[in-house]
RNA sequence: GCCGGAGUGGCGGAAUGGCAAACGCAGCGGACUCAAAAUCCGCCGUCCUAACAGGCUUAAGGGUUCGACUCCCUUCUCCGGCACCA
């Protein structure tokens, strides 16, 4: 009978099932592997083949992991919470809650028919009152260390889906959800300190397996910068010697406290990573929305400086930071002394200095910085040279030179190299009190507030007395109202704020009448903890029991899109940190190791009228791409899967026409699993024809026509070996190939009853339905699952007779066939025998003859 | 501009510094068939050749080495990320 997916794949899917196979266990004598996933956002279009490649790259690691003896934690939940549910609802009027139970109880669907092998009674969901309660909680907890605040800061808003956008969702100045740009907006916002664990974030990537480029997208993200600040004491207006208050300390995320005149401006701090070039500078730059600039300016200046001050405002991100466009400024009319030459030099405003880093303030040293020169260039203002290049040639004219060199016109720092001058004049500054060796972060607090609906409330009460008070733990969870309407106010305010009966609380201080926060939580919130909810998902007065948390963390691996580099990623190494502060987690980081499944990609197909083509109107001729309707050639790229070029792959489909196994050995096969790859709907059959093929010599295998003894010996225990090694290092494409090749052999010189076996434990986790029922067939008791992983001996893996290329001054002349230990000697004597490498032999001399045992002979002669 | 990744047949892709192109797709030839599909067998980088034997070939150019797809330097192209961060 051929192998029937139809009924083959529902049979197992529903015996696992009953025999709860796929239920986590502990046991304590054995190793733990905990294999996550990133959970999806469940969407209405389902499931995608993107998703589908992590999820079997996985479940194969998993099942092997299982096969090895390891206790396997292996599970899946639902980051339900999302903007798609809500704008849906805006329009339709139903629920986010509806949508969102329909859309994942066809996830659910889609992915056990792919036979993933999940313990479904850990499934969390973000959207689950008992998981928001714990959400809620964990964010009293960083209430209470004093790492999430309010404060009134211009944040991100973008105008189409009002609401305000976290920096990490803000890409090249747009909304990353919608593509609107983005305007500035003063709002109040509940803002997370994750600036202060900046250093820990930043060092502990080094004890991390992930891919290269995510850490170097978190390193440069957190941005540290080391360098010094500087304080320039400002002379004019005159006001200089009337004392007083010091200005407030600018404090990044935080509103500027207007300078009202009530207090002494007296000096203005900047950072700088290269204190070496302090002679240089030769004016200052505050940005426009730096607290000092109000009682800096000179009233002759004080027009041009207002109306600076509101041009910059009212410029979208995308404008401010265009580098393209040419600089602008004004003067404010004072001057500052330069701390190492007391030299007077002009105070301006401008905003290529963001307010948001540093100190909001620069010293400018337009010969050795490409910005500063750009504007002095344009102001006029001094260009003095501090650096010379130290190879002596002379720096390009019209730029700044910006590298390493020797310090000159720079007092007593000249003649040293940038590193020894940064660090001398660093001390000197320190030593009068004008400076001071600092270290900076381009990282900010994390905004952790949405205008929206569809969120965890964040649990927050405002009491007129007793001002933000949090909500008692025994009060959560803050659960969200019902609601009519689930538009945003567009004000700022989410639609939580328009109901009334929720907003009005009690004080649970005083018990007096309250306000409850109507700001909701990021859709991030409910991610920065999912894996340790998995842990123990109904724990209820706990958010997870100690124990299990010792006995399961950390993740050993963690498989998803690399998108997530630096949102997801960042924000959940952060609250880990202070969760393992707080002592409810053992260990520094969450993720061990990490791996990004590559983009699956897909051919698309236009037209001569640029209109994109279904796969089911097209016609495939070798390399050509027909139209049937027309018999128009048609345009064939490879793209990412989109709506608009109609290249979408549906799992559902795919499932449909081949089998779950022939999904999951093809999204393995397709290349290699952390490239991108373009889906291929005809490669695909070379694995449909695999599984036939392995069906059928199971089927007819015949005990009596089995070859004698063991032919395949060696090959089958070089296959284990290929398989195994290939799953330690994620190769799945070529452990598929290994076993294809295996699969070659047995047919053509025959199967043994053991290499059957072998075969099918070695499929079992890329293919589970065939791989069960194989095992049956060959009247095998049990589930694979429960299996052993097959061992190979090393010496087997070795042939006992291996053939050389033999090669003359590098260059292959022939072969030959000798003992694996075979002594140098005879290996020598018998390369040089081969005809037609004594061909090349003759008439000269040989200088040397290296021998690779089982490799390779060179025979190197002139 | 900076950071990261990648460039190998018609295509997807293999190769701890040791026989480049495994495995698969497509293509070509053959078997089976009335025929087609399915299946099976063979060929399949490129140039020269009747064939044997050769020459060339891993983006380009240099280097290290007996030997380089692999290591080092320079350059180019593509993809991803960041981008006035002082």
């Amino acid at each position: 009978m051929p192998y029937d997916h139809r009924s083959v794949e529902p049979k197992w899917q529903a015996r696992w099932r009953a025999a709860r196979l796929h239920q986590t266990t502990f046991d304590p004598a054995r190793p733990k592997f905990y294999a996550l996933d990133m959970f999806p956002y469940p969407s209405g279009a389902g499931l995608h083949v993107g998703h589908c490649e992590g999820y079997t790259a996985t479940d194969i690691i998993t099942r092997w992991k299982r096969m090895q003896g390891c206790n396997v934690l292996h599970p899946m939940g639902w980051d339900a919470f999302g903007l798609p549910a809500e704008n849906y609802a805006i329009k339709t009027g139903i629920h986010p809650r509806v949508t969102t139970e329909k859309a994942i109880a066809n996830f659910r669907r889609q992915i056990d028919s792919i036979g993933f092998a999940y313990d479904w009674d850990r499934e969390v969901n973000t959207t689950d009152p008992q998981y928001i309660k714990w959400t809620q909680w964990i964010f009293l907890q960083l209430y209470n260390k004093g790492l999430a605040y309010e404060g009134t800061v211009p944040i991100n808003w973008c105008p189409s889906c009002k609401t305000g956008l976290a920096n990490e969702e803000v890409t090249q100045g747009c909304c990353e959800r919608c593509g609107s740009g983005v305007e500035r907006k003063d709002m109040r916002q509940w803002l997370l300190r994750i600036t202060r664990y900046a250093d820990r974030l930043l060092e502990d990537l080094a004890e991390l397996d992930w891919p290269e480029s995510t850490l170097a997208m978190q390193r440069n993200w957190i941005g540290r910068s080391d360098g010094a600040e500087a304080i320039f004491k400002v002379v004019e207006p005159s006001r200089v010697g009337e004392g007083g208050l010091r200005p407030p300390e600018p404090e990044r995320g935080r509103e500027w406290e207007p300078s009202q005149g009530s207090h002494i401006v007296d000096e203005i701090k900047v950072f700088t990573t290269r204190p070496d070039t302090l002679y240089g500078a030769t004016y200052m730059v505050l940005s426009p929305e730096h607290p000092l600039v109000d009682s800096l300016t000179t009233p002759a200046q004080q027009a041009a400086v207002r109306a600076y001050q509101v041009a910059a405002r009212r410029k979208s991100d995308l404008e401010r930071t265009d580098l393209a466009k040419e600089k602008t400024g004004a003067f404010t009319g004072a001057f500052a002394i330069n701390p190492v030459n007391h030299e007077k030099i002009p105070v301006w405003i401008a905003d290529y200095v963001l307010s948001s880093y540093g100190t909001g303030a620069i010293m400018a040293v337009p010969a050795h910085d490409q910005r500063d020169y750009e504007f002095a260039s344009k102001f006029n203002l001094p260009i003095r040279p501090v650096v010379r290049p130290a190879d002596g040639h002379t720096p390009a004219p019209d730029q700044a030179f910006v590298d390493d060199g020797i310090a000159v016109n720079s007092g007593d720092l000249d003649g040293l190299s940038t590193p020894q001058a940064k660090a001398k004049v660093t001390g000197q500054l320190e030593a009068r009190g004008l400076g001071r060796a600092m270290v900076s972060f381009r990282l900010r607090d994390w905004v952790f507030s949405r205008q929206r609906y569809w969120g965890e409330p964040i649990p927050i009460v405002h009491c007129p007395t007793h001002g933000t008070v949090p909500v008692p733990e025994s009060a959560l969870p803050v659960t969200l109202p019902e609601v009519e309407r689930y538009q945003p106010t567009g004000t700022g305010e989410s639609p939580l704020a328009g109901i009334e009966s929720w907003v009005k609380t009690t004080c649970p201080t005083c018990g007096g009448p309250a306000r409850r926060e109507t700001n909701t939580m990021p859709q991030w919130a409910g991610s920065c903890w999912y894996y340790l909810r998995y842990l123990d998902p109904k724990a209820a007065h706990e958010p997870w029991s100690k124990q299990v948390e010792q006995q399961w963390q950390p993740v050993d691996l963690y498989v998803g899109g690399a998108e997530h580099a630096v949102l997801h990623l960042l924000y959940s190494r952060f609250w880990h940190k202070v969760l393992y502060d707080l002592g409810y987690v053992s260990t520094k980081e969450p993720f061990k190791k990490l791996r990004h499944q590559g983009t699956v990609l897909a051919y698309s197909y236009q037209d001569a009228l640029g209109r994109y083509h279904e796969m089911s109107e097209i016609e495939l001729r070798g390399d050509d791409a027909i139209l049937k309707a027309t018999g128009e050639k048609l345009k064939v790229a490879v793209d990412k899967m989109a709506k608009t070029k109609l290249n979408g792959v549906n799992p559902d489909d795919v499932v449909a026409e081949y089998g779950a196994d022939v999904l999951r050995l093809y999204e393995m096969f397709m290349g290699e699993f952390e490239l991108p790859k373009p889906w291929d709907a005809r490669a695909i059959e070379g694995c449909a024809r695999f599984v036939k093929r392995v069906w059928r010599l199971v089927e007819e295998f015949d005990e009596k026509k089995a070859p004698a003894g063991d032919p395949l010996l060696r090959l089958r225990h070089k296959t284990i070996k290929r398989v195994t090694g290939d799953l330690d290092r994620m190769a799945f494409n070529t452990a598929v190939a290994a076993m294809m090749e295996y699969l070659n052999e047995l047919t053509s010189s025959g199967a043994t009853r053991e290499d059957l076996l072998t075969l099918i434990k070695l499929l079992g986790p890329f293919a589970p339905h065939l791989g069960d029922e194989a095992w049956e067939k060959l009247g095998q008791p049990g589930f694979l699952l429960q299996v052993p992983w097959p061992s190979f001996d090393e010496a087997l893996t070795r042939d006992a007779v291996v053939t050389l290329g033999v090669q003359v001054n590098g260059k292959l002349r022939g072969d030959v066939q000798v003992a694996r230990d075979a002594p140098e000697a005879e290996v020598r004597e018998k390369a040089m025998a081969v005809p037609n490498v004594a061909k090349h032999l003759a008439g000269k001399t040989v200088r040397k003859v290296i021998v690779v045992a089982g490799k390779i002979v060179n025979i190197v002669v002139s």
